[in-house]
DNA sequence: CATCGGACCTGTTAGC
DNA sequence: TGCTAACAGGTCCGAT
């Protein structure tokens, strides 16, 4: 489900629902996610409290309050959503976290690949601090690719899906900004021109945004905070369009299997 | 150190 | 129709 547009999406649909407002209650009907779940300290530093601020780090959702911070990583079928009142939960909605006026923040994951973590320090919570820099900030360039791939082998695809090379890049959007860029997948990270990865980064940047403004790409039932499904989907050019015809060329789109994942490109426009 | 494969889960779909 | 295997948006960790 969420890839960095998505998560993005979702921050924004649920944020003007959640600041400052008094949580009453966390409720945990399943706590075995990737990680288990620290619900006693949860409860203890959340319940009574308020969330000042929420900001997205990664694929990481970073809620602020005065004890520290609560951090949710959607994993790959992870959804959060707002509901005004109560519900029945259904089966995979495995915490409601409660407002003072009803309303509760719903976390949903089939594949309970996602996790919840408390922190009391800002920024020092291990899963954050070997994270790349941000593809929408100002650190992130293809002087910052070139330079960090020199000497490396794997398949520029792994290389940039790797979270210490740049935070947040998953499978569909690392196949299209190749695509975009003209470079193929399983060349190898350090053969790579500096004039190649700029093209690359810009292209990173250009179809996040792009995918950000239009709010995500909806698979299967991906909705953001919101309720609204995301409208990118039609715009992808390789992701799930293995067999058929290249979008700028007559080729048909290969997939291969890179790291596990599949890839597919256009053995034309690709280099 | 760099790289690769396995692991964690459930649901859906393709193939027999 | 029913069974089985492969695959799905992520990413950490241990073995090599």
């Amino acid at each position: 489900m969420p890839e960095l547009p998505e998560v993005e999406t979702t921050l924004r649909g649920i944020e003007p629902y959640i600041i400052n407002k008094k949580i009453n209650d966390i409720l945990v009907r399943q706590s075995s996610l990737r990680w288990e779940v620290p619900v006693k300290k949860l409860k203890e530093n959340i319940v009574g409290e308020s969330f000042s601020k929420i900001k997205r780090r990664a694929k990481y959702l970073i809620f602020t309050s005065n004890l520290g911070n609560l951090i949710i990583h959607l994993g790959m079928s992870g959804s959060l959503k707002i509901l005004l009142n109560m519900e029945a939960p259904n089966k995979h909605d495995h915490i409601d976290i409660k407002f003072e006026d009803k309303s509760l923040l719903r976390f949903t994951d089939p594949r309970r690949f996602g996790s919840f973590h408390w922190t009391n320090k800002s920024t020092e919570h291990p899963l954050l601090m070997n994270l790349g820099p941000e593809p929408l900030g100002n650190h992130f360039s293809g002087e910052h690719l070139f330079n960090f791939s020199r000497g490396r082998k794997l398949p520029v695809k792994n290389f940039i899906m790797n979270s210490k090379t740049i935070a947040g890049i998953g499978n569909i959007y690392a196949s299209e900004s190749l695509f975009e860029a003209g470079i193929k997948p399983h060349k190898a990270a350090g053969k790579i021109s500096l004039p190649k990865y700029e093209n690359l980064a810009y292209s990173i940047k250009r179809i996040l945004q792009e995918s950000i403004n239009l709010g995500g790409t909806s698979l299967k039932d991906f909705v953001g905070g919101e309720g609204k499904p995301g409208f990118y989907k039609p715009y992808l050019a390789v992701y799930g369009r293995e067999g058929k015809k290249c979008k700028n060329c007559v080729t048909i789109l290969k997939n291969i299997r890179i790291g596990q994942r599949s890839s597919v490109f256009c053995s034309n426009c690709q280099k």
